[in-house]
DNA sequence: GCCGTTTTCGGCCCGACTGTTTTCAGTCG
């Protein structure tokens, strides 16, 4: 699959084109390009032989025209001839915060730097400060940007940024007394990789100059800050140290009235606040981060729904702020009712200490009722998963008993006995169907050869589909955030299977995976295809990661009916005897 | 380069902060 190869191509492109400073609009069709692609769940190839690649909105003619020739070709002509026009480092050097196209063009023309390395040399020399337009404190503020690109690398995952947002706002709770406090940005829309932090501070404190600077100085002055970065009367900007990762975080200090606007536009995504900026012009009014405007009147700014339903849309909610088609949803009444935490009535994807996990079968059960589940399934590994000290046939026999026992003993939930079977290299199960058969629910995966070609992992896949008792396919990806590539599996093809053999997919929670993601949770549902939602806990604490599990379902537009764990147990026993033909 | 219930040409979102400037460009989101 190219995808994600093309979508480079374009973003590439448009860098290249930046530093050149060449037509901005321009560049941001190209970047628009990189992103739909980036975005499409299907093979490009596929899109662009049936036709339809030529329908999504922004790509045209041009663009068309230079993916079928990167296609068949393996290379573009025009990517290639701008490459050709500045060394090939230069363009890493725009993702130093600081640095935009025009630092990057005269570093590069006026001191010969191509790449980082280079760079921070000529910053050490001094010769960065003396460039026109530079300056001591720029140059310094260029070196620790490079500092925190090495040492980051790159986005954190939602988790992480969760944990640095809670730890600003229970700060800013204490500073700033009765002010309104939201996390806004990429966090809010749960996004499963984080670039930074955002969060807004409103009411009370944010409706003068002085006293939102008092709060910023707060903020950037507290003890777990360890670099500041800006710090004016509405806006600070810190590096923050949690457990785990440095994260980057904005506080905004707005005032109450504008406080819906602000939550509004600091939301994002971006692509979104565009289109809905466009409507806004359209109908001769003005958005920005105060309020929605006809002339000097402010028509909508205290409530974030009322900006959505003064541009005649249905209020949309965070998580579908991608423009992936909301925008268009919002106008025609047409979006989802997403599911919600409180939806899901159990979960079906946990692992006791007989395997690798922490605790045993009635501490989850406990743990779950208490959160108000009404049922669990225990879902052990099987005995491939030597390193996870999987199951034998025996011991998962003696443990369906012993599940049944505690089962009839404790009250309030129900414990279903299940299974998390490898598929092995050739795509058969782990155990026979006849121990399969006893289980109430099924999950297979792939722990092995993760890095074996698309048809290979494909066809396992696939295969483990077919057998009657496989209720759900686990973490169809495998990939583990920032850590581990997802494998090569033509995710079309699962889908299209999972509807021809009756098997659900599941979205697992756990934040390292969230897999499947959002775009293919959507793909999914159009197709027909169940899901369920499971934390793939390994103790207790690991139960409560189901929010997150949720969220990407949501952002995969999945409404309450699309996910099988929203059901009774029941329920779902019998959708599933549905296709071990009972 | 893309797009069109006001357009097939002429637009294309908007404001804060910083640093280096004597009134603004660059960067970011």
């Amino acid at each position: 699959m190219k995808n994600a190869l093309l979508s480079g191509l374009f973003d590439q492109m448009a860098d290249v084109m930046e530093i050149l400073g060449e037509d901005r609009f321009r560049i941001n069709s190209y970047r628009k390009v990189a992103r739909v692609i980036g975005d499409i769940p299907t093979d490009v190839e596929d899109l662009l032989a049936s036709g339809e690649l030529a329908q999504i909105p922004g790509v045209g003619k041009s663009s068309l025209a230079k993916i079928e020739e990167f296609i068949k070709t393996g290379a573009t002509k025009a990517h290639q001839e701008l490459l050709s026009r500045i060394p090939p480092e230069l363009p890493t050097l725009l993702a130093i915060p600081g640095v935009g196209p025009k630092g990057v063009k005269a570093v590069y023309e006026q001191l010969k730097v191509t790449n980082i390395a280079e760079l921070k040399d000529a910053i050490e020399n001094g010769s960065v400060a003396e460039l026109p337009g530079f300056g001591e404190k720029k140059a310094s503020a260029i070196a620790r940007g490079i500092a925190f690109l090495e040492q980051l690398s790159g986005r954190i995952r939602l988790d992480q940024a969760l944990e640095a947002a809670e730890t600003v706002r229970g700060f800013l709770r204490e500073v700033s007394g009765l002010a309104r406090i939201q996390t806004a940005g990429s966090v809010r829309r749960r996004a499963e990789t984080i670039g930074d932090v955002d969060i807004l501070v409103g009411g009370k404190g944010g409706d003068s100059e002085e006293a939102g600077g008092r709060i910023i100085q707060a903020f950037t002055t507290a003890d777990f800050v360890r670099d500041v970065l800006a710090a004016g009367p509405t806006k600070g900007s810190a590096i923050i140290q949690t457990q785990s990762v440095p994260v980057h975080v904005d506080v905004r200090v707005v005032p109450e009235r504008s406080f819906g606007a602000a939550a509004q536009y600091f939301t994002g995504s971006k692509d979104h606040n565009v289109r809905l900026r466009e409507i806004a012009v359209k109908a001769k009014l003005k958005l920005n981060e105060y309020g929605l405007f006809k002339g000097e009147k402010m028509i909508a700014g205290p409530q974030e729904e009322e900006i959505y339903h003064k541009l005649g849309l249905d209020y949309v909610e965070p998580v579908l702020r991608e423009d992936r088609g909301e925008i268009k949803a919002a106008k025609n009444r047409a979006l989802p009712d997403l599911i919600q935490l409180g939806d899901v009535r159990g979960d079906l994807h946990m692992h006791t200490n007989a395997s690798d996990g922490a605790s045993d079968v009635a501490e989850l059960a406990r743990a779950a009722k208490d959160m108000g589940h009404e049922y669990i399934c225990i879902t052990d590994h099987s005995k491939s998963s030597a390193i996870a000290n999987g199951l034998s046939a025996k011991k998962l026999a003696q443990q369906i008993e012993q599940i049944r026992a505690i089962n009839e003993k404790l009250n309030g939930i129900t414990i279903l006995a299940g299974s998390e079977v490898d598929i092995l290299a050739n795509g058969a199960l782990d155990f026979d169907d006849e121990l399969l058969a006893e289980l109430d629910f099924v999950i297979a995966s792939i722990h092995s050869g993760m890095g074996s070609p698309r048809e290979k992992v494909t066809t396992r896949t696939l295969k483990a589909m077919d057998n009657p008792y496989v209720s759900c396919i686990a973490h169809p990806t495998g990939r583990l955030i920032g850590q581990r590539e997802a494998m090569d599996i033509d995710m079309a093809a699962v889908i299209e299977h999972a509807a021809r053999t009756h098997t659900a997919l599941e979205v697992n929670a756990n934040p390292w995976r969230l897999d499947l993601k959002d775009v293919h949770c959507k793909m999914a549902i159009e197709a027909g295809v169940g899901l369920f939602i499971g934390t793939d806990a390994h103790s207790p604490a690991g139960l409560g990661l189901m929010g997150f599990g949720v969220a990407t379902a949501a952002r995969g537009w999945a409404a309450k009916a699309d996910v099988l764990n929203t059901l009774s147990a029941a329920k779902i026993i019998s959708r599933l005897r549905h296709k071990r033909g009972k």
